[in-house]
DNA sequence: CGGCCATCTATA
DNA sequence: ATAGATGGCCGT
């Protein structure tokens, strides 16, 4: 018997360069075609590399000198799934990036660098010997208790046994007697694992919510679940994902950076006893590589995880939640600048599943697809056990001292929170001890040398710090220009204002959560489990403290730098400043304690502020997207932001002046070039170009243009540029 | 004419 | 991006 010849000569890789293209590679006499999806490793302009089949012919347009072979197929089955493999195609078509870059974005990182996904294997333990087994003597009970369950249920895994409590040293003993026999399978893989008992009764909102996702389960489905702090979001979520469970799919959740913590992971654990696969930042390669292939055989049913967890490879998915899908981590700023929301939302569609995004402040990109029927919306208006939601008013600062960022008539509020023994939140978007250090004599500034922008006074660690590159010194004892003694700190972060609570409010413990006092790992656990044991405290915190964190003793919240927010240029400031406000002062009152917030600012009639304030949120958004409308912003057109650096400013502009004509008379706003916020960072000057279109497609061809003018237009630079769709943060 | 830097070009 | 090829200019 003769095989059929292979008639596939020829393979499509994808490889992580660059290069907008996919490049042929000869697949080798004798070699297995390779599956689309499998690695192989190749040589590419005589670097070794790691690449992606994308699909297998038979014929090339090439010379046959001009085609390298595959040098080696590492995988047999697909580590891209076609759907996986959709999904990164589609990312660079919409992103406009290379190819190979974006393929390799999926991967984790030790498939990139060729490594083999793990064999998955359990230990199972069996009789090997009848006779022998019977007899074990009378007095070793653990050893009967094993042959005991074996004569039942035939196979014992190391999970079972821990169940029994059986130790490994029992196994071990009766292995070596010639009793069991010990072997390697693949792993047992539950489909249908049962949520633990012991539910909480739904509410009328959120029973309606499981209803209809229950309608609507099979196939694709956008929701938007809008639901205000307290009102029981997560409770929704674990009802879906039990419904997902029971069909036999996989559930995927994506978190914020910093919403990772142990309590999120212990509420799916406690509700679900099932294997979970977590994506935290602090896995090696290794592990995340084994989580990654739990995932993809379906021995892990709940995937969770940040960002890059949505390119995790399941077996057959069936939900993919977003939460608080407002959350500006979902958008990766550099390589690939994807949102991990929207991508999840195209996954969804590729798999034909539901995708529910959620939020108790969603961005006005989602109430507009609401608004455009893209999306089904979800309400939860009620707080659970009847809690009251907090009382937010404005704190009119003006004409009023001001000690280390605190108004004097703000200091009233925290005494009287001490004094009935509760804990008081106070939010200052700033960390370090001043963000100035000036000389009162003569008017130097302590600057960056690489930044345009001043350096961060670090009062404990003697130190000066850029936030920006990062460089830093010693504070200087005088002033190095005219040597005066008089140098003064300008403006309040959160050291400072912590240093003044603890002066002030003596005998009451101060916590200070910012990324300066929570470096180490576990660090912030800690404090959270410090805060937690006090009665009367004070917390000092940045964005840290926004984000998924109770503290059941708040009833006080301090916005202390609102002002900041309410002058940005940017136009979402207003909708980030209303997110914020409203998931920090979410933070307070919960279960029966009433809880209270305020604002400190210079403008006390700020309608938007005023609007936030007396009737929320939502009723701000809708007031925003209105006004999106009428100036035809996002997301009533589509943006594109082309950045550019180069250590000589006027080389920059000079570039991005030459993109700017490449779009001739295209039906696109270019805005500039003008200097980003931070006009020059780590040495490097700092240029925009703003791309403005009415449809997605408008937008598309103009990049085009203007992509096809890159190369001739930074020619010879030492530049580095990007492209940013949907641009969401323009500093 | 070799050595060194800047610029150009291909990557299959 | 990045390595290797090409080309110009200086010094011996």
């Amino acid at each position: 018997m003769i095989a059929a010849m292979t008639t596939t000569h020829y393979a499509e890789v994808a490889v992580p360069t660059p290069l907008r293209q996919v490049f042929d590679y000869r697949i080798p006499d004798g070699c297995e075609p390779p599956v689309a999806g499998a690695r192989v490793s190749i040589t590419f302009g005589n670097r070794p590399m790691t690449a992606v089949v994308m699909a297998c012919k038979q014929q090339t347009t090439l010379a046959d000198e001009q085609i390298k072979p595959i040098e080696a197929v590492l995988d047999r089955q697909a580590v891209l799934p076609p759907a996986l493999i959709k999904l990164m195609l589609w990312a660079a078509d919409y992103y406009q990036h290379p190819v190979g870059e974006c393929i390799s974005t999926a991967l984790p990182n030790a498939l990139r660098k060729g490594l083999a996904p793990p064999e998955l294997t359990t230990t199972l333990w069996q009789i090997a010997d009848r006779e022998a087994a019977d007899r074990l003597p009378a007095n070793a009970r653990k050893q009967r208790q094993v042959i005991d369950y074996l004569l039942q249920h035939g196979s014992l895994d190391k999970q079972q046994a821990s169940a029994l409590q059986i130790s490994s040293s029992v196994l071990k003993t009766l292995v070596d007697k010639g009793c069991l026999q010990q072997s390697l399978s693949p792993p047992l893989i539950d489909r249908h694992p049962r949520a633990k008992p012991g539910h909480v009764q739904l509410n009328e909102e959120q029973q309606q919510i499981c209803d209809d996702f229950a309608a609507h389960d099979k196939s694709f489905a956008a929701f938007l679940l809008e639901g205000i702090t307290g009102s029981g979001k997560t409770e929704v979520y674990l009802q879906l994902i039990e419904k997902t469970l029971q069909q036999g799919r996989q559930a995927l959740v994506l978190v914020p950076e910093i919403g990772l913590t142990p309590q999120t992971i212990d509420r799916f654990r406690k509700r679900f006893d099932c294997p979970l696969a977590v994506f935290h930042s602090s896995l090696t390669d290794k592990q995340r590589l084994l989580h990654w292939q739990q995932a993809r055989c379906g021995q892990a049913r709940i995937i969770i995880g940040t960002r890059s967890a949505l390119f995790t490879v399941t077996s057959e998915l069936g939900l993919i939640i977003v939460d608080e899908e407002h959350d500006l981590s979902y958008k990766q700023q550099d390589g690939l600048r994807y949102s991990a929301r929207d991508m999840a939302c195209m996954r969804a569609k590729l798999e034909d599943i539901p995708v529910v995004l959620a939020s108790a402040t969603p961005t006005l990109e989602s109430l507009h697809n609401v608004q455009n029927g893209k999306f089904s919306h979800w309400r939860l208006t009620r707080r659970a056990g009847n809690a009251s939601p907090p009382q937010v008013d404005v704190l009119d600062i003006r004409k009023q001292a001001i000690h280390d960022g605190l108004a004097e008539s703000a200091l009233p509020f925290i005494q009287q929170c001490i004094d009935r023994g509760e804990q008081a939140l106070l939010f200052i978007n700033r960390r370090g001890y001043a963000p100035g250090l000036v000389c009162h004599d003569c008017g130097w500034i302590a600057q960056c040398q690489a930044c345009d922008a001043r350096m961060t006074v670090h009062q404990k660690a003697n130190h000066l710090r850029c936030h920006h590159c990062g460089a830093g010194s010693m504070i200087p004892a005088k002033c190095p220009d005219c040597q005066s003694l008089n140098l003064i700190r300008t403006g309040a972060g959160t050291e400072r204002i912590e240093q003044s609570l603890k002066q002030r409010f003596t005998g009451t413990p101060v916590f200070r959560i910012d990324r300066d006092t929570t470096a180490g790992k576990g660090s912030m656990q800690q404090i959270l489990d410090n805060i937690h044991q006090q009665s009367a405290a004070l917390l000092v915190g940045t964005q840290m403290l926004a984000k998924g964190h109770h503290f059941p003793n708040v009833t006080l919240v301090l916005i202390i730098d609102a002002d900041q927010s309410l002058t940005g240029t940017d136009f979402r400031a207003i909708e980030r400043f209303g997110q914020l406000v409203t998931q920090v002062t979410g933070r307070a009152g919960r279960a029966q304690k009433p809880g209270r917030a305020l604002i400190q600012t210079h403008f006390p009639d700020h309608p938007q502020l005023l609007k936030l304030v007396h009737r929320g949120y939502h009723a701000l958004a809708m007031d925003l997207l209105g006004e999106r409308k009428m100036m035809q912003l996002p997301p009533f057109s589509h943006q594109a932001l082309i950045r550019l650096e180069d250590k000589d400013p006027e080389q920059a502009i000079n570039s991005l002046q030459k993109l700017k004509q490449a779009l001739g008379g295209q039906p696109v706003l270019a805005i500039g070039p003008f200097p980003a916020a931070l006009q020059r960072r780590a040495w490097y000057f700092r240029y925009q170009l703003l791309l403005q279109a009415r449809s997605r497609r408008q937008l598309k061809q103009g990049i085009q243009a203007l992509l096809a003018a890159t190369p001739a237009a930074i020619r010879g630079h030492r530049q580095r540029w990007s492209i940013d769709i949907d641009p969401q943060d323009m500093s």
